[in-house]
DNA sequence: TTGAAAGCGGTACCAG
DNA sequence: CTGGTACCGCTTTCAA
């Protein structure tokens, strides 16, 4: 994996003489401006302030003007604390996510928010970081700034973790999985049963030596597995040197790591399953590398379906999740609850899953029939 | 670009009957409970509680079992807007990026919370979205948190976002990018040098026709690419029909879309610069598909050296910044500051940036000799 | 070691 | 339409 590369240093070098102290001449710090700062400079009331920002058509356009003058020339931003403090309201939507920056997260947030800033929610996000322990720091931190509701992805909190939510007197909803004991309301798709299918795809083309990869093992990644040993097993498919995992998050070259694992100790491998799509990535280079042609050699295929694995070469077949819908729906049915107080009909959601068929396990020279699939 | 892509539909699906209304039977929202309520279980007052819980050793260990069976009967979580109101503190570090979900973000997020959560800080992160007017409206949002400091991605803030930061009285950080006129403290690297420096070290190796490609253009982007004319021009390279951008963000499938687009006009293209690594990607797997060599017929470096440049086949060259040093730096500047007072010896720091040269400019038949590279 | 009282900065509820 | 007055939940004096 280690390809041939040059180092070429440039620009400036990060060097410890810019740590050097420099005692601080005058902590300066400036008090904020608060309320009753811009009422003094406005010439009214702290009240009449408070409703120039919030019901701005409770007050003459005259003080209005002399209001929003104030604040600007004071730079004046009002204290969530104070305002949540005494109105006991945050219009802040708690999300927790197991990390910001793996992209399966990326649709999703970005469903949060395109959902409910318009509506004028905050979206206040966590991340777990694919911790149990720094899960249940993070709720009991998000459950102090008294978000109005809870969108969790995962279903498998600990017994703390999930007591908080359960008392926490607001809307709970659980995501990207499903679960038969939600903590409120739930929305998501079996993973286990995502995972079975892609195999089943596998064996549907005809391939018997059957690989699985998978970086990370958090719940999600468990349940792919679980689905994958299944399908092996009721197919009667032995798995034995043909599964590879590695506790190291995921990434591409984990990828190529893991199938070059597999391959070493079973060059006959047919087809591969990855738990993600950087896997799969990686899988594919390392094919090219060791001449392997996919898929007429090997096919690949992907779980999430992110946005690359389209437009790889070959672009890659991947298991497709609706992220993005699971976001919305997840934000649309918070925003029911806490406006209308109408909840959905079932507190379990199945979003359900696709797979998007490419390149990366359709030879060309070999059409196969098909077969439907289903567990 | 559209492979050839079939669906096949699995699992339940999405319909709308999810979403039948639902009246709630009874708004059950049990009150959350307080300091009081543990202080009156635990037969103590609330003062004491709340010694308890900041701190312990100053209670009777007595108490303080009662009060932490309290705690946990109740399923207890301190309410930060009261704390924050009463003490003044808040412990938060606020942290606005463009994106969430960007990988360049990954690694500065990771360090920032590597950095901040050991030392007792919490993290507030909020996305700008790569809008200024999202950006100016998330800096007020966050102000309004009381954040005890400020690190913010990029330089270019609006006059008014800009005014509200200078009046925070908080330390503010200006990441990633390098400015004469910092708000507060400056930790980034010249993009336009960077930008500058790939293109040299693509002339440098021989190359005429070098193409640029870049997708929304922010702020960055822009000054990159200020850096590839300028190379260019001080060459005496013309750069006619060798730049394709677009206002969509970036991707792997644009990156493909823009080579593509350069190739049409110009087919005698020799090397390409890109302005991030997915467009590279994009890009190499564009050349793959219409077999192009690289980097025999064309060269291609990108820029942030992300994960996957390293494993890529070939592996991607591209400029290495110093992300997670980076953030690292910045939080420790923010923690000098809150902590000790002390500020760094300078306001502006350069971490510089490197040029990881790999197999995508690097063709192994003729190797060639090379200069010292400097703007 | 524990408790009582006084706010922190806003907003809701009344009165004027 | 505007202003006075409690009070939100907690922490920080200060006393006991």
């Amino acid at each position: 994996m280690k390809a041939l590369s040059r180092r070429i240093d440039l620009g400036a070098r990060l060097t410890s003489k810019h740590l050097i102290a420099h005692p601080t001449e005058e902590p300066i710090r400036r008090k904020r401006s608060t309320l009753a700062d811009v009422a003094k400079l406005a010439g009214v009331s702290a009240v009449t302030v408070s409703r120039a920002l919030r019901h701005p058509r409770m007050v003459s356009s005259a003080l209005r003007a002399r209001i929003d003058a104030a604040v600007s020339e004071l730079a004046y931003v009002p204290d969530v604390a104070a305002s949540r403090l005494a109105s006991a309201r945050t219009h802040a939507i708690g999300v927790i996510v197991s990390s910001l920056t793996n992209g399966v997260f990326a649709d999703y947030l970005r469903a949060l928010h395109d959902t409910l800033l318009p509506a004028g929610f905050q979206v206040v996000v966590f991340s777990s970081r694919y911790s149990a322990d720094e899960e249940e720091k993070v709720i009991a931190t998000l459950l102090g700034q008294h978000p109005e509701a809870i969108i969790i992805a995962g279903i498998d909190q600990t017994p703390h973790g999930r007591r908080l939510l359960e008392r926490s007197g607001v809307p709970v909803i659980q995501t990207f999985e499903l679960t038969d004991d939600p903590i409120d309301i739930n929305v998501g798709l079996s993973q286990r049963q995502a995972g079975y299918a892609a195999t089943q795809y596998l064996i549907d083309r005809g391939h018997r030596r059957i690989g699985y990869t998978a970086a990370r093992l958090d719940a999600r990644a468990h349940a792919r597995m679980e689905g994958y040993n299944r399908a092996m097993a009721d197919a009667r498919l032995p798995t034995d040197g043909l599964v590879a995992t590695t506790p190291r998050p995921s990434s591409v070259s984990a990828g190529g790591e893991l199938i070059g694992a597999i391959l070493d100790r079973r060059s006959d491998l047919e087809a591969l399953f990855c738990c993600d799509d950087n896997l799969a990535l990686g899988a594919l280079f390392e094919c090219q590398r060791r001449d392997i042609a996919v898929p007429d050699q090997i096919s690949i295929i992907g779980f999430n379906d992110l946005e690359f694995a389209a437009c790889a070469h070959p672009p890659i077949s991947s298991v497709a999740t609706p992220r993005y819908e699971m976001g919305r729906l997840a934000a649309e049915i918070v925003m029911k609850i806490i406006e209308i107080g109408e909840r959905p009909a079932d507190r379990r959601i199945d979003v359900g899953f696709t797979i998007s068929e490419r390149g990366s396990t359709m030879p060309v020279a070999r059409p196969q029939a098909r077969r439907a699939l289903s567990e």
